[in-house]
DNA sequence: AAGCAGCCCAACCGCTTGCGA
DNA sequence: ATCGCAAGCGGTTGGGCTGCT
């Protein structure tokens, strides 16, 4: 096989040696990348120019940051995540030196696990349900509160919620564990319109037409993992051309500072406590991802 | 000490997107 | 409008390292 970029070219694969390294920085630093299909040759590489690229970007640039992530880098990159899911590239925006490919490992070694032993689904961020944490075998001590079952560096919260959600299939008030929905918050750049909610500031804080509703949002996360609650909200869920399902904020989980221990919440406090969110980051992550998604300059 | 299994992460693959001709 | 190329991106792979038996 090989590279469609290079076919006509042999090219080196694997490993980089420190001489390819040398060559390929002066060249950069020397006379920048230019076209990278052009790099190879012009550094005096045997690699493709895809090759090249990657191991710059990924390795070689002077502004990467070394070493493992730091208990907050692993908080950005959490809740970034939930908002974005699997886009590496856009999670790796925000945190400066760090890759999308290293990001995208540090998840899939790292934080994936921490999750799915936290009881929580690492594609959703909701809770599994306990079929799925039965089959999970890293599920350890869901249940337990006690500090050693929280994560090492402190940064994981888990939420019991205890919600009289209405169950439509019998009918039965049922409590259920669950994420909490997301809260009704008011953004200092408060929509006229008093039903503004949290998504509605976030998506649409410029725009005379708010276009989602929080309860659509919820309604969209949990439409996907456990239709038989809020699906009520569903009815509007297709009103509206969505940016991307996996780009809507599925469930803002508040961030807990100062006490990671596990926290019972009454769903009471979706009526107007935004808890401690950081709001800043949810909010800029979310324009800079739907402006990417809709092209939108400010 | 040797063999094995699991993990980590650098690199690759292939698809998508953007852009110019 | 379409084609081709380059870059960007996410998923996957595989080699090396580490810890366990």
């Amino acid at each position: 096989m090989g590279h469609r970029c290079c076919s006509k070219q042999k090219v080196k694969r694997g490993l980089w040696s420190p001489e390819e390294d040398d060559k390929l920085v002066k060249h950069i630093t020397t006379h920048g990348h230019g076209s990278w299909s052009s790099v190879p040759k012009l550094a005096g590489l045997q690699r493709c120019g895809k090759s090249c690229r990657l191991r710059w970007i990924n390795y070689l640039r002077p502004d990467l940051k070394r070493g493992s992530f730091t208990a907050e880098e692993e908080q950005i990159i959490i809740d970034v995540h939930r908002i974005l899911g699997n886009r590496w590239a856009q999670i790796a925006k925000h945190l400066p030196g760090r890759t999308d490919n290293e990001v995208k490992n540090f998840w899939n070694s790292c934080i994936k696990k921490k999750l799915l032993s936290q009881g929580l689904d690492p594609k959703t961020h909701n809770l599994l349900s306990s079929r799925q944490r039965a089959s999970n075998k890293l599920a350890c001590k869901y249940s337990s509160s006690s500090p050693s079952s929280q994560s090492q560096h402190g940064s994981f919260t888990v939420f019991n919620i205890t919600s009289h959600a209405k169950d439509t299939n019998n009918n039965n008030n049922t409590t259920m564990m669950m994420n909490p929905p997301p809260p009704v918050v008011t953004f200092p750049h408060q929509s006229p319109n008093p039903n503004t909610t949290y998504a509605q500031n976030l998506y649409g804080s410029s725009m005379d037409t708010p276009f989602v509703s929080s309860s659509t949002c919820f309604g969209n996360m949990l439409y996907e993992s456990d239709p038989c609650i809020w699906d009520d909200a569903n009815a509007v869920a297709e009103t509206f051309e969505e940016p991307r399902v996996d780009s809507l904020p599925p469930v803002p989980q508040p961030q807990q500072r100062e006490n990671d221990d596990k926290i019972d919440m009454d769903c009471s406090l979706m009526e107007g406590d935004a808890g401690s969110f950081d709001l800043g980051l949810l909010e800029s992550t979310l324009m800079s991802a739907a402006m990417d998604d809709f092209g939108w300059n400010f």
